[in-house]
DNA sequence: TATGAATGAGCGTTCATTCAT
DNA sequence: CATGAATGAACGCTCATTCAT
């Protein structure tokens, strides 16, 4: 556990894995195409990683901490927002959500690498993870929102986090597949009023409405 | 006047090969791990498939095939239904749904297989398309909604297509994964609940109605 | 060893066999090659030939067969030339020549398969059998020409049937692998020039013979 | 710094390659023979050979290299032995040959090999280029002796080239299989004597020389 | 008998990992 | 520590041969 003698070899080796795991999957990646790209040699490589899907994994979980700490951060600013109007509560959620898609944009890579489970088996669960992590905010964000009488009394959290969650995934996949990075405030500004306000037109909510009420009644007969 | 072609083989195969790919992904299956399961020797694995990954392909492929006439004989009810009230159309949309997420759960070790892109990188996308395809089905239900006076006017067709098609992706994910089959009307009849109305309770429907009322303000000024 | 149902079989593996062993060699052809090639079953093969090599064998043993026929029934027309004058003799080893080259012509599809081998380490003593084969032949002409006095009384008999039999061996070579016949008769006459009456010019054989008497010489000393 | 290459690794896996080749031919040898026989893994193997037939082909390239140049140098030495006068060109021929042959003994391994097409049909070609490499030299002499008045004025240069280089071709054959070398001197020497004398005794030279009158005599009518 | 589907031993090659220097 | 040569288990695929019909 000595530090190596060379500290930017590790780093090398990381970046270098990243991308031949991006380009062949995790099991087609041979270790001598990562050392080749890293210009470090197969002595270097298990001198810092104990096989390759560890440092597969160790790309991962570095990645997902990173992650971890961005959501963290920004869930924080929410303390001053939250008390203040709701206008500013909304402003603060897409600042949030520009922020975390912002990290996403710039680790697509490693991103690309976890939703398609390192291109093996083995990882799959990563795909999960990512997505329960994100769905786990969204559940808490929207109870809060609930209580608070900004969403629906009778909403179906767990539908609910799911959708939104889901979008978000979606978006993410979009993101990682990119040359170029969208204009994240729009896509972020017109989920969130896609999301608050459903698809509906008038008409379908006045239908919707009268069911709505139907329900009621049949519940109070 | 030879000996008959087991017809049972190529089945058997088929199936033995989607539960140990499933269990391992396309590139840590062995051959002769399929071919155990299956009961036959390797010899007749090579007489029907051209390779692992040929096998792999062709279970993708036929379920694809399915998938689609599955979708499309769903889609030809929707003829009657259009014509006639809101409530039917909906109706029908949630009948549509659920026959196809009845298809999916039928389904669901292949989906996992094709979700997971066969746990290897060179079919990753089979995910996208999987996701594109239903995404353009959407679309054009949605489109076909604004121009009908169902949906909203300005609704954003990329983005609603995005987020709904996102969250039936998602659902056949949960799908794909568990033991006992949940509820699905329920389920697609509060996925259509939320889509089509949101997540937002009155308080913020009127932040968003004043917001929109202030953007045909400036419009007009 | 019931005569098969189809006669025609067996002739049509042996030659469809010939032909895929000729292309790809003995190990490289497979049994599938032969048998499309014959149009018959793989089933039939099996009920002529022991295995592949015995079909090879088959081959190689039924032409060698019918070579010793051709060459024996060449050998027996010597009977009445000997006895005659030395241009009868030297005319009718001509045409025995071109009679067994002819043969070999004929066959040199099989020549070629024998001579390379079968492709194959295994009969690569085919080649040899096949150079001693005529070797021998030639021994016993040279030997009967020698006491008859039509050869050197100081006649190598071991060098001259190698050099006679490898200069033959070297033309059915060439056969071989020609498109068009060439004439034999001419090539036969040169041969026999040559083979007759060296390469030397006058001044060589001066050279030469003034060695031989000084080689008497040095005995008589 | 790392494990230097062992420098014999590859020298002992071409001795071993082949041994095996010489046993077993191209095809039928494994390459885990081969490593056995060399003592190494079968992983250097690979290290210095693409396939099994590059490292024939190796051999057999490394061989027809040494063979060129030990061919080319022993065509040096004729420079002062063809100015001086004709018993010491012959001579100097004689020591040509029996360099080459030598040479070959010295490797009747690879020879043998490369007669024997490495037991495959696909590398058959080897035979034949080896044949017309001798027989180019051979036509290359004969055309000067010819020019210089050594040989006949009539000799057919293609077939006299023909039958010389064949005889070497079979001696190399012969010597390939023996156990223990035979006396080259002799062996060459009796091939001279021969190749420039013929077979023919006193009275078949009259018939051959009245023949030859005859033919003249015709194309004079 | 004739067929060709089925079998499975066998082998070439790859590549993660080790280790001598 | 750093290197990259060496190792050898593992696995995809082939094809001669068998055998049920």
């Amino acid at each position: 556990m000595s530090r190596p003698a060379d500290p930017h070899a590790k780093i090398d080796l990381l970046q270098a894995a990243e991308a031949v795991f991006l380009e062949h999957g995790l099991d087609k990646a041979r270790v001598e195409d990562i050392t080749a790209a890293a210009g470090r040699s197969k002595g270097a490589f298990y001198l810092h990683f104990e096989s390759k899907e560890d440092a597969f994994r160790q790309i991962v979980e570095s990645f997902l901490a990173r992650l971890q700490s961005c959501v963290d951060s920004s869930l924080k600013d929410f303390g001053g927002a939250i008390a203040g109007d709701v206008g500013a509560f909304l402003e603060q959620c897409r600042r949030s959500d520009v922020e975390i898609l912002e990290f996403v944009w710039q680790n697509r890579g490693v991103v690309r690498l976890m939703l398609e489970g390192g291109g093996s088996a083995q990882f799959g669960y990563l795909i999960d993870e990512f997505a329960e992590r994100s769905r786990q905010n969204t559940k808490r964000l929207l109870r809060w929102g609930v209580v608070e009488g900004l969403y629906r009394r009778d909403l179906d959290v767990e539908m609910a986090s799911l959708v939104i969650s889901s979008a978000y995934d979606r978006v993410a996949r979009d993101l990682m597949r990119r040359e170029r990075k969208p204009d994240l405030e729009r896509v972020v500004a017109e989920l969130q009023k896609l999301l608050l306000g459903g698809v509906a037109g008038a008409a379908l909510h006045e239908v919707i409405d009268s069911k709505v009420k139907n329900k009621v009644r049949s519940k109070r007969a």
